[in-house]
DNA sequence: CTTAAAAATAGGAATCATTACTATTTATGA
DNA sequence: TCATAAATAGTAATGATTCCTATTTTTAAG
């Protein structure tokens, strides 16, 4: 017995994949709440945890210092605005290539790597 | 009267730039004691961000959710050992170019990238 | 349909890195 | 020398996240 269904794991999922904005824990815990209203924050991370664990969601890391999650678990790159702090998917190739030009004065193994862009997203711009 | 001087700064960017292994608030804390006995944590943090801000130092963030601090300020990459924990410096040709691919389908202004690689160390590959 | 055991939960306490606060000390331009 | 802005030490506060525990829920097996 590994693992077993629970209604909360299953409405966080389920309002993940709604987004597309990458929420927090606190984000998700503040509209799972709605239709679920006692459930506990604790919850709602000890859930976010297990399914990035198990590969059914992906958590990410920029530099707010906050942990995000996307239910979209395929690569894809990210930006994040400097000025109104939205996380934007990103449709682009992959950028493996980096990994062969960083292994090339480097004698260790280079199995993955993190990026993620950062600017004025096009909505800031204009205003 | 802008910034002035303090013994206690300059002992950090002094120990900081004997270091190449981009040590934490902490780590540096602890090592300055041995010369400055009664400096305050806070005093290590405070001046850390001071000169992370005026460029003296750089900050890096990567997903062991700690800060590190590098005395290096110019533009590099790093590698991070998921076995043993160890930030490596890469030698390596700016990936500017990987801008322009982010920003061939987005509207808004790409200004920066953040990225480092992880993987095993050499040394932790022969064990 | 029971039932027993493993897994999950709610709620709250604990942790850990970092920042904020405040009375005191220090650096420095006049 | 002196005035004052800046910095410090020490401690309290913050905020995200994890841990703890008594209780509840899921589920496999009889």
């Amino acid at each position: 017995m590994a693992l077993k269904y629970s209604r909360q794991r299953q409405v966080i999922k389920d309002f993940l994949m709604t987004r597309k904005d990458h929420p927090t824990a606190d984000t998700v815990y503040m509209n799972v709440r709605n239709e679920y209203p006692n459930i506990s924050l604790g919850t709602v991370y000890r859930n976010l945890s297990l399914l990035a664990d198990i590969g059914e969601i992906q958590r990410l890391r920029f530099d707010d210092g906050v942990d995000h999650f996307d239910a979209d678990t395929s690569a894809h790159y990210h930006f994040v605005c400097t000025q109104c702090g939205r996380i934007i998917d990103l449709r682009m190739d992959s950028l493996d290539h980096i990994m062969d030009l960083a292994g090339r004065s480097f004698d260790g193994e280079i199995r993955g790597h993190v990026t993620y862009f950062h600017g004025i997203c096009g909505d800031c711009r204009e205003s």
